[in-house]
DNA sequence: CTCTACCCATAGTCTACCTATGGATGAGTC
DNA sequence: GACTCATCCATAGGTAGACTATGGGTAGAG
């Protein structure tokens, strides 16, 4: 059952992958896994994350300094990977952010002119 | 004069190029220097289409069916070539602009949940 | 003990953008 | 007449970042 809208790949707003990662992190540690879950069920199933897109780029944000990682057991005692955002990767969020709104709006005022 | 804001370039959200180029195109038959003007005007400078980037971009839609281009003059006697839409050029035209509101729409869920 | 859900990750491919480059023509200027 | 600027077209080469496909390991349930 389920909606069964087909979701949108990431794909279609390619350079946005790192905003959500970055976004989702900005709310506490989490595992890969449990970031794309998260992402997907706060937009409704609409956005889904997956696995070939996350992990490489969850390895980007790392090179790049914005997220530092750490291996820990999971509540349900499994083994996984903790990424948390750094002083830097707030930063950037709130520069990706900015962009993002930014970009919209000037992509709006082409398609809908006042 | 002008605010002296970097203008973004349409690199941040790949994908978008076309859809601009098709919403440029709905309003008349242009030719690519103008389309590039056009979509420069209207979002206050916001957005600059390069040439290498839009000259193959109109390749591309004329490729898919989506545009027809035909060779004429411009009002000041110079050698142009015109772009026009197609029929499925429309079609798409209205395909692609609900995709990019769904698609906003999702992202701003995850960036402000309710 | 098998199956499912959880969890990580890389290789290879493809699309689509950018930079850099090159050329032709019309109009105005000295 | 020569120069220069704005207009107009287009391709080559590089790169980024997503996708598909694949592979593997572990805990818990039946």
């Amino acid at each position: 059952m389920a909606a069964a809208r087909d979701p949108f790949k990431v794909d279609l707003l390619p350079g946005t992958l790192d905003l959500l990662l970055l976004k989702t992190l900005s709310l506490g540690p989490m595992h890969g896994y449990g970031i794309a879950q998260h992402i997907g069920r706060l937009s409704a199933d609409a956005l889904r994350i997956e696995e070939g897109s996350l992990y490489p780029a969850l390895q980007r944000l790392r090179l790049k300094g914005w997220v530092k990682a750490e291996w820990r057991m999971t509540p349900t005692r499994r083994r996984a990977r903790y990424y948390e955002l750094t002083r830097a990767g707030r930063k950037q969020l709130a520069a990706e952010v900015s962009a993002f709104d930014q970009l919209v709006a000037a992509v709006r005022s082409v398609l809908k002119p006042a």
